[in-house]
DNA sequence: GCAAAAAATAGGGTTTTCCCTGTTTTTTCG
DNA sequence: CGAAAAAACAGGGAAAACCCTATTTTTTGC
């Protein structure tokens, strides 16, 4: 008998979270050990004396999203596998996460052939990358290499830029958001001008919809 | 033996379809008969001599989404019940689907139980309005009852004010989403206020949250 | 077909956003 | 420590967004 592979699954809608469980456990030779609703109540319920092979992981999540959860395995957990699992292909994010030490990306619409492939390819090479993955890789480096890139500018910013983006995403002026931020107005239009700069925007609509679409606020 | 009640299931997320139908099958006495990715394939599929009784139906899919989906069946077979699954409470999303004919909504996060009563209740009683659902019909109502809604109003948009809405969503000025409609600066300004107060927003920025949560743009 | 309602247009003013070019302060790193 | 980089702050001006109040045109309902 080939041994089970033991899985963690690690989404906050329920629904999913069983139904993926449902299907795995189908599968002949891989069994889910461990379900979590976000990063922070898997990391609770961690067992190191029954580590899963394998987690896969949502990306937006409540508490403790999947960046947060994968850095923090990167530095704790090593050997556990991410496999990173979203309905965005955002390239941002697929970058972000495989930074954050994910080994693989699949989206939530693949199909089950897929998800059986990424389960092997986690476990007998360590990775997987699809074309889908690879490509957003590739243009990646592109960008880095070319000019200015979109990925590490997402890495790179400030934790007050990073705030001030989250606030601009509200009816507030940027005045009121000065005030919040204990800021003056024009540290907040640098903060602007910056951000402009970085997620190759030209106005604060811009810069909502990227914040939205990378998953930075959630709606 | 109690008899099997037929359901299908519409969703274009396919790991979600496949886990939340393997879900299914296990109750006793459900059974999926019909799946499909949206609501052109699944009206495609759909075999008036194999009528499923309960469709599961997401909101947000490719081709042909929920709202349509709806529309069409209320017409054409107006016996099947059809349960709205979504990620999102948004309010509008609830309203708007049960006005094109829902006859409940759940969210993609409830759990098993939950569904399962839906399904019960669906076919005792016809309906399944949990509190979520009532909370939201209620404050709708009271809306309308109120002074002016805001369900209603998104129904009751001008098409000049959805396609203004939409091409808001971007780093387009006014000026120049007035020369693509071929409109006048000033009437632009007039689409606006009407929205402002049709949405209950009082920024472009709040305009264009409104319009990504509410479906009415996808990123 | 005509009155009422809704949509399109407009003038003109205020606030907010955007942008350019700087200085001062703080942080980073060899 | 000291130089360089990054972050915070600023003045001033132009463009865009916002808001109030009208008028004209089109649509709608009886």
């Amino acid at each position: 008998m080939p041994d089970i592979h033991k899985i963690a699954v690690v989404d906050d809608h329920t629904l999913f979270r069983k139904g993926l469980i449902s299907l795995i456990n189908v599968f002949p030779n891989f069994e889910v050990i461990l379900e979590a609703s976000n990063g922070k109540d898997f990391i609770q319920k961690l067992d190191p004396l029954q580590l899963p092979e394998i987690v896969l992981m949502d990306i937006s999540m409540p508490e403790m999203d999947g960046y947060a959860t994968c850095e923090w395995l990167k530095s704790h957990y090593p050997a556990l596998k991410v496999l990173a699992l979203s309905t965005m292909d955002a390239e941002t994010a697929i970058i972000k996460m495989i930074r954050s030490g994910a080994k693989g990306y699949i989206v939530k619409d693949a199909d089950l052939t897929e998800l059986k492939l990424a389960f092997s390819e986690l476990l007998s090479i360590g990775f997987f990358y699809n074309e889908l993955v690879s490509r957003k890789v590739i243009n990646s480096i592109n960008k880095i290499v070319g000019d200015n890139d979109e990925v590490a500018a997402l890495q790179k910013l400030t934790d007050n830029e990073l705030t001030f983006l989250r606030l601009s995403c509200s009816e507030k002026t940027y005045h009121e958001i000065a005030n919040e931020m204990f800021k003056s107005e024009k540290t907040i239009d640098g903060y602007r001008a910056e951000l402009f700069k970085k997620l190759h925007v030209s106005s604060r609509v811009g810069m909502v919809m990227y914040a939205i679409k990378n998953g930075i606020v959630q709606l």
